[in-house]
DNA sequence: CTCAAATGTTTGAGCGCTCAAACCGTAACG
DNA sequence: CGTTACGGTTTGAGCGCTCAAACATTTGAG
């Protein structure tokens, strides 16, 4: 507990009767050093409290070993918590790793953005970032990929495979499936969606979600799948899903796009219920909200895929110029408890 | 867009015709520089797309330029969301202050915490910590008032003044106040408070939610305050709240400690009501919950903590020696939209 | 006209590490 | 018994910056 000096590679070396290159070999190549030497040098390392100057290495190394993440403006009401969750498993995987997790705020807009990523590299802060809520109009994929900045988006390249790059994203398909799957199960025989406006149009998140639940539902045989749109609103999706229930063929069971949604759906249908059984909803992302409201939901494994995004990383630090990847990783369900 | 060898101090230097020393004064101390130069230099600056090196920075001065803050292993239920915007507060503040924000995540036990602590610093990965979600036996503070790491706490000391730090803290009796306040102003009288176990007992941010509450109510001089005690768990609110309800002097609001409180609350008070009016229940963290349920909930000023957090350690850098401070910010009513 | 004090700029050294190349014994080979 | 080879180790140089001190140049007072 001394307040001495810092012990560095030479004063190490010093202790240990070496010179600084082997106890820095101890260290990043312990095979280039004798069985012998290396006890006594890790001895004098354990001693000194020695620990590797970080500037130092990145200095020398001209890597920052970090990565860089974007700390959200605000999250947007209901879902966004999953942000961190991420942020942990990032954290977490990229201790294993040796790298570290740098956060920039988000700024105004995608141009500020990239301005700040630029200067998070050039300036040896960052080696590489991760990108989150991508969409199939964002600039950030091809503006990275054009300057050469590695990254690893969370979130498919929707729409742009002509440019491909590395990233992880979670099967939404699957998690609808799931959702009419579990639903069926129960026995419920008319599922409807309730998804944004546009899905089905583009590849999209949407699409996905939505198309995961037409499969499901037209695989069971079941009867022509209704469904209904709205905005990411709870009082929007509320109104729809009113509309939507209130029809002739009114659906037994809604699985929803997200939790807001669901949110919106699960108002509507005790609403119409008047008492009786209300439509089962199912939301996407499992958020406290569905938790609280007892519904069922799909939960995103968000640890994995952050576990995923800095494999994902450190493999193309390896080797720069492997052709990009793209991982998709399976959701569960969540049962309320 | 060329892919140069990036430009250093001495390129530009050189470019401008000036030795190194002066462009990094340009950069540190315009003001030892003459106009004229500095005008050259900047211009050699611009025209090379000079960007300082970081590591070489942090190499030279000794200082990180960085603080470290805990990524939470996992959002404990519906509050949590909290930090996203806490991370993003810290990570804006930290940009107008050249302090950039590194994640660490949470580990298992408390020790190992401040081992990864004691490493970021000694590393020179980071300057100093802002603590998260401090309590009363939190073993941290001492800790690294203890080892001479900077830190600052967002949370106050409870009941160890003895040990002063930095801390930032959100007035939670202010905030209870706030609450009751609304309700005196809608109307109701009798107006109980749902807290956590122990709270009132010692120093903690139960006790002084609590408080608040207490102390607007007796000051309003309405009749005998009623209260409740729940772990934080909607279940257990609920059956608390409704035990609460069915006795003769049944309250006709409830202010609660948390929003996770809010919602057991506000289902024994719906479920009480029997199709009258409930009682009105006021949540604490205006989370996406309280805001589904159409509940009026506490904000705490997220944005405005980290922001003093970052000046309190800005601060600290400058004057290592000044005594600890703390600062207390009001929170707000959020009204459901 | 001289000298000292400003003012502006440059030089030298060093932060703590890693790379590449040089070095040194000793074992293996012809 | 000289030569090559090789595991193990050291040396030199340099990453890009900032500090402190040294150095010019100008200015104002005596």
């Amino acid at each position: 507990m001394a307040a001495h000096e810092p012990a560095t590679l030479d004063s190490v070396a010093a202790r240990a009767g070496v010179s600084r290159q082997t106890v820095s070999n101890v260290l990043r190549h312990p095979a280039r050093v004798a069985e012998a030497t290396r006890e006594r040098v890790l001895a004098a390392i354990r001693e000194s409290g020695y620990r590797p100057s970080l500037p130092a290495r990145q200095l020398a190394t001209r890597r920052a070993h970090a990565i860089a993440v974007r700390a959200e403006r605000q999250q947007d009401g209901i879902s966004g918590l999953v942000l961190d969750a991420f942020y942990h498993g990032l954290a977490e995987a990229g201790q294993d790793n040796g790298l570290r997790v740098v956060l920039y705020a988000q700024p105004a807009d995608e141009a500020a953005e990239l301005e700040i990523i630029d200067d998070l590299v050039q300036t040896g802060a960052a080696d590489a970032v991760v990108l989150t809520a991508t969409s199939a109009d964002d600039q950030r994929p091809a503006y990275l990929s054009g300057s050469g900045t590695t990254f690893c988006a969370f979130g498919r390249p929707w729409g742009h495979d002509d440019e491909p790059h590395d990233w992880v994203d979670v099967d939404g398909a699957r998690g609808t499936g799931l959702a009419v799957q579990h639903l069926l199960d129960l026995g419920r025989r008319s599922i409807a969606y309730l998804g944004w406006p546009g899905d089905g149009a583009e590849p999209s998140t949407g699409s996905d979600r939505r198309r995961g639940w037409l499969e499901t539902v037209e695989a069971a045989g079941l009867g022509a799948p209704v469904e209904a749109r709205s905005l990411n609103d709870a009082a929007a999706a509320e109104a729809a899903v009113a509309s939507l229930l209130s029809g002739a063929d009114a659906p037994d069971a809604i699985v929803c796009a997200s939790d807001t949604l669901a949110l919106g759906a699960h108002r509507a249908a005790v609403a119409a219920a008047g008492g009786g059984t209300p439509a089962t909803v199912v939301g996407f992302d499992a958020t406290p909200v569905a938790a609280a409201l007892g519904l069922v939901s799909v939960a995103q494994p968000i640890d994995q895929a952050a576990h995923l995004c800095i494999d994902l990383l450190t493999g193309r630090f390896e080797t720069p110029d492997r052709p990009a990847r793209g991982v998709l990783v399976p959701p569960v369900l969540h049962l309320p408890a």
